[in-house]
RNA sequence: GUGAUUGUAGUUCAGUUGGUUAGAACGCCUGAUUGUGGUUCAGGAGGUCGCGGGUUCGAGUCCCGUCUUUCACCCCA
């Protein structure tokens, strides 16, 4: 059993179905992605150090995977540094890790290439990543993440276009409950502004993110663990109790960020950002302004979406985004401000399949199996072998001439709709038996009405 | 990172207070049917009980470690 081959935790192997399924998915995604611009990009999995740490906090940091520099990686330690600790130790042995988001590779990538860039800059990416988290359902610590991003532009025309997008996709996936949550960074900054709590924002933005999560009555009690007045408090209580449709909801929001400057900025964009969208086209069903939004990432600092999808048994985001203004100020690119978008594949997967919602056609197989009999009638079935396929036919012929029940069953088990039988009787006569194996009907065709039969069927 | 939890045939799972040769279902293979699958019937193969150590006359069962699974927290896609 010693010699039983396992997974590292947290990943998987996508067999045939899954991976049919998983490129249903991209495929999807792609064309939507390029239908509104977007250029592809490939980056190395591994980056510079240098390039990950520090950009995702203290938490990140540690999330992320490191790879052992090669050769003898000891030779430039000291004693000292192992008495310090892994972080002394650390920077000494491994140089590289492997990439935590899509995000920071790409604003290395704009930097880098910034003069040879055209701005506004629209690219799309679809590539793995890496987290050293403790895997969970629907957490892994290799998965996909499938991203678009315009930078060097402020026009929330582009925000506007990401709302498109995601009512595209999630159209096309017929993934018709779900809810687009949208909110602006700097509205919760005057909210901040609006209670008196400067300086404890990251507090009380993950304390009112969970609100849909645990309800109103233990935020607050979370909010009163963290240290915010009472009165602090009584303030947030009315964005607890949200029930209006949008626009009497951004009312009520402008109404508490009233005295904030910034806070009615925000209100401004993303009224300005639902208009637009509505413009391209969007009939906003699907969007609600949700004042508790506020996502992890501190980088955001203007519009923010996430997606979730109701009546599935997953309930975390399935896509989420935002404006950033400041992506490549880390890697000394200031005034590059973008706004992007980022789908969850796996999660997207796994609430297909919890709703059944793969399409028959996303599954391609072959057509037809041709039956091998023996050695000498196989040289005069192969060249039949090569006539369907040239016309089209997603054909193959079973390698070894073993037992028809053999064969058959094989056919079976991959699905294949149609087996064709060419033995002596047929070479005979020129006429092909083509079985139809789910309805387990058989005739004798000549060579042209095979292939226009099989061409029909799909 | 904190606290739990799981691991037995290819798969899903039984396995009594520690006691002979570890079971079932499904799947797989063979045959009934040497030119026809999916149904049926008969038979068969398949396990170092995650791995390593310990307690014991004796361990799938108890103890320790380790890896893995799932879950909550943290965080996040």
């Amino acid at each position: 059993m010693s010699n039983k081959p396992t997974l590292p935790k947290g990943t998987r192997d996508f067999g045939p179905q899954q991976m049919a399924k998983r490129t249903y998915i991209l495929d999807t995604i792609r064309t939507v992605f390029q239908k509104f611009g977007f250029q592809p990009l490939e980056t190395p999995s591994l980056e510079n150090l240098s390039v990950l740490t520090g950009k995702y906090g203290d938490e990140g940091d540690q999330l992320l995977f490191k790879i052992l520099d090669n050769g003898d990686f000891l030779a430039k330690t000291t004693h000292a540094d192992y008495e310090q600790g892994v972080s002394a130790l650390l920077p000494k042995i491994a140089g590289k890790g492997l990439r935590y988001d899509l995000t920071v590779p790409f604003a290395r990538y704009v930097v880098m290439n910034q003069h040879e860039i055209t701005f506004p800059f629209k690219r799309y990416q679809v590539q793995p990543v890496w987290r050293a988290d403790r895997p969970q359902k629907g957490r892994y610590r290799e998965f996909y993440q499938c991203d678009a991003d315009v930078v060097g532009t402020d026009s929330l025309l582009c925000e506007a276009e990401i709302i498109r997008i995601l009512e595209e996709v999630f159209g096309k996936f017929g993934i018709e409950k779900y809810t687009i949550n949208v909110n602006h960074r700097q509205i919760l900054n005057g909210l901040v502004e609006a209670i008196g709590a400067q300086g404890k924002e990251s507090d009380l933005l993950v304390a009112i993110d969970k609100l849909d999560k645990i309800g109103k009555e233990k935020v607050i009690t979370e909010l009163q663990e963290r240290g915010f007045a009472d009165e602090a408090i009584q303030k947030l209580v009315p964005i607890f109790d949200l029930k209006g449709n949008n626009s009497e909801n951004l009312s009520t929001a402008q109404e508490i960020v009233r005295d904030s400057e910034t806070g009615q900025r925000g209100i401004t964009e993303l009224r300005e950002v639902l208009a637009l969208a509505k413009s391209l086209g969007s009939d906003l069903n699907h969007v609600q302004f949700d004042l508790t939004l506020a996502r992890g990432l501190s980088y955001y600092t203007g519009t923010i979406f996430e997606v979730k999808a109701q009546e599935a048994t997953i309930s975390s985001s399935i896509s989420g985004g935002g404006r950033y203004d400041n992506l490549t100020g880390v890697f000394g690119l200031s005034g590059v401000s973008g706004v992007g978008i980022s789908f969850g594949v796996d999660r997207i997967y796994d609430v297909m399949e919890d709703m059944g919602l793969f399409p028959e056609e996303s599954q391609i197989g072959t057509q037809v199996l041709l039956i091998n009999f023996d050695k000498e009638l196989q040289s005069q079935v192969v060249p039949v072998l090569s006539q369907l396929r040239e016309r089209g036919i997603r054909a193959e012929m079973y390698p070894e001439a073993v037992k028809l029940k053999k064969q058959f069953s094989y056919a079976d088990k991959k699905n294949i709709p149609h087996a064709l039988v060419i033995g002596s009787n047929e070479l005979a006569s020129g006429e092909f038996s083509l079985k139809n194996l789910k309805t387990g009907e058989q005739h004798s065709l000549p060579l042209e009405a095979v292939i226009e039969r099989l061409t029909s069927s799909n």
